[in-house]
DNA sequence: GCGTGTGAACTGGTTCACAGCG
DNA sequence: CGCTGTGAACCAGTTCACACGC
């Protein structure tokens, strides 16, 4: 599946929205590239760049307005409307996410939960509807599902990847130590682990350290 | 900081090792290029590209030798020895991970869980030490704690941030919603937000739909 | 024939530099 | 004078293609 706009470009410009949500909030109306870049450790430039992917928008010599440009990186982006999602496996990670007020505000509905150990759905309170492993496909597909979020472990994600697609699921989210790969061109997937995130890090101190500049 | 090798080779390099325990526990002793790509979802001659930073470690005709290459990997990129790491916020998602059995395993010790809630840490159970935020930078530098993981509220990240750096850490994984700034060259940052995640994914999506193929 | 290693070609994202405007 | 928008230059990483060895 081809982006129109590069990944990276997308992840920027979500940073931005979230920033401009924070700028409103303090009241300001106004902002430039250059401020920008400072809050989110990038150069001013790239901000522009990225920003006018989306159109003339600033204004030459005093910069953007919060309000407008706000607008229309939601029109871009698709947040004007709530995202539908859904979590599988309400272990540990799973159930922090699930609890995670930011979500709310967010524009993301998480409408079920779903977990293979039915004593843990009975004894779980929480808000969320839940339903046992082998309802994903027919869930996914009733309540018109778009994003998964799968916090189950390994050995169950390939699996579990494979009945949310059936139920046509658009997105996935994967926690899992593993590569979920997509079905088909029409699902995206992407893949987040932890344990791998340490290891990067500590490898590139690791590299820094053999090889200084 | 400029490291060595790209950044994203790095990455699907520690794909690559964890792959190379998994093949050596199921009995494997060899395995190509071909057959990695395929479970990471990549091209095989990224894979021979990247591998080939090690210097020559392949076999010509037979592909790799997994103890050979796991060893390579592990000198590399500093698996060789346990890292030290600390948790900073006890919340749902600190515990979470703190609890998470994989770390043991995967050559990390989390030596210290920190929150500013004195009343949550009477009351955790955790085999791991537990201290008051306010000891932060002090037993950093003391316990010699390398790598970071910040768990804490929006507000509280950046300050946080400053006092592990102030006690000497050298990496940070943050995973509030804000961008964490390096004090220095010495100091690697990596910000992981889980919401901007999910909204990336709603925006390929987004961006998908409004210009198909 | 299959699989590695690698120089060469390519690609697209990043950076630069500056014109234009309030 | 500060800040945006943008074409051009740059560069890093990716992809290709093929020689060589088993």
């Amino acid at each position: 599946m081809k982006t129109p706009l590069p990944i990276s470009t997308i992840s920027r410009l979500c940073m931005v929205f979230r920033l401009c949500e924070e700028f409103q909030q303090q009241g300001k109306d106004r902002v430039s590239s250059t401020q920008i870049g400072r809050t989110l450790d990038m150069a001013a430039h790239t901000i522009r760049k990225d920003l006018n992917h989306l159109g003339e928008i600033g204004d030459t010599g005093s910069g953007y307005d919060i309000g407008r440009l706000k607008q229309h990186l939601a029109q871009a982006l698709g947040f004007e409307q709530a995202h539908r999602a859904c979590i599988v496996g309400l272990g540990r990670l799973g159930t922090a996410i699930l609890e995670h007020e930011a979500f709310d505000v967010n524009g993301y509905e998480i409408v079920a939960g779903f977990d293979a150990n039915i004593n843990r759905l009975e004894t779980m309170q929480t808000r969320t509807q839940v339903y046992p492993a082998y309802e994903i496909t027919e869930v996914v597909a009733r309540e018109a599902i778009e994003l998964a979020l799968i916090t189950v472990p390994r050995e169950a994600a390939q699996d579990v990847a494979q009945a949310l697609m059936a139920g046509g699921i658009q997105g996935i989210i994967n926690f899992a130590p593993i590569v979920i790969k997509p079905d088909s061109e029409a699902v995206v997937v992407r893949n987040i682990n932890i344990v791998n995130e340490m290891r990067i890090l500590s490898s590139i101190l690791n590299l820094n350290d053999a090889a200084p500049e």
